[in-house]
DNA sequence: CCAGATTACGAGCAATCGCTCGTGTTTCAC
DNA sequence: GTGAAACACGAGCGATTGCTCGTAATCTGG
């Protein structure tokens, strides 16, 4: 059995895994998992492809990485989009404000991030990578709902819940993929469409 | 210059070419266009990769007749959707049920459409092959929209359209994923969705 | 300062995949 | 019936790609 052994890296090495992941971002955003090539992530990091397997064992390793780097960089947008303040009793329109607008900055500016995670055909354990952000959103969701909607029964509140993540993220690629002058207009639709759909769910 | 000369097909080469298409829809949804192989499809179907290629020339010809073939399905679903009803005065949950139903039906009936379509790396011209069918919806939205908000100036009218079918081909993996049990209440959170939205445009 | 570990290189291996080509069989117009 | 065209086969070519390996430079603890 060929144990891994954990390797001791030189600040020389923490930084080229750095530069490594900031490559294969650019790259896996403009080409996609598939077509993103190991070789093509080296030269856009310029270093050898040699180099690029002394950090990461293989290509899924190396988005999976990525993937983590990703999921701690969403963590903090999501906190920042839901702690302190009272949901309960904040007005809609400066709830959909407070959240919607740091997570969809960090979309438009992290393009590889849907590109990583928007395609359904990955292979299974970057899904889960994925899962760890999908599980914390929906959950922050849920008790948003919980506290703004108490009257609704427990399973259609978990249906709510994925129903507004799906919706945002389904409108999350038109925001990113518009010309900068149209991207508040399409903010103001967003917004319009996740505030329609709560209202209903509040009962107003 | 290797002008391609047109052949004269067959009886026989037309169901072939059905059949290759059958399989390929299968392979293509539960693989995807990359992973995909084309002696993959070719065995699916019951013949040589050989044969494949006496019909389509190469893999993404293949793609595009299957992208023909969903654009032809699409468009009666979506007539059928979007034909014979006052538009302007039917309330908004009846135009609903008649244009969401049939067209989430096509979807689940037909996994292999999404497979292709949502994907966001695909071909050029496949994509441009799936641009007919998202220009018609897009036409037949902004005319309901212009029948029941005519107030709304034509830029914005076309944002609220593309919004719209964003949010809606967000969804469908939702519903087309969730086992069948649960597909009647995701396709009411559905009409939800786009009801609320539908009613801010109309202004109430 | 030196031994061992880490970093770096890049040609090329092994596997995969789209597709070809030589060959043989079936169909159909005349 | 016959010849040409369409259909069918499947081994394998050529190109691509993830990754290795032998070698050399650089760094670091002692």
């Amino acid at each position: 059995m060929p144990e891994e052994r954990p390797r001791r890296r030189q600040a020389r090495g923490e930084r080229r895994m750095a530069e490594i992941l900031d490559a294969a971002a650019g790259v896996f955003a403009e080409a996609g998992f598939e077509r993103a090539t190991t070789n093509a992530i080296a030269a856009a990091a310029g270093i050898s492809p040699g180099s690029l397997y002394q950090f990461f064992p293989n290509k899924p390793a190396l988005a999976q990485a990525l993937a983590d780097r990703f999921v701690t960089e969403m963590d903090t947008a999501h906190r920042t989009a839901f702690e302190g303040a009272d949901f309960a009793a904040l007005p809609l329109d400066e709830l959909l404000d407070r959240v919607v607008d740091p997570i969809l900055a960090f979309n438009v500016d992290n393009p590889g991030f849907k590109a990583l995670f928007a395609r359904p055909d990955m292979p299974r354990d970057l899904a889960a990578a994925a899962q760890p952000i999908q599980g914390a959103l929906l959950g922050r969701i849920e008790r948003l709902l919980a506290a703004r909607a108490p009257g609704t029964p427990e399973p259609e509140r978990a249906r709510n819940a994925r129903v507004l993540v799906q919706v945002f993220q389904g409108l999350v690629p038109l925001v990113v993929a518009a010309p900068e002058e149209e991207r508040p207009a399409l903010t103001v639709e967003v917004k319009r469409v996740l505030g329609g759909y709560l209202r209903t769910i509040e009962g107003r």
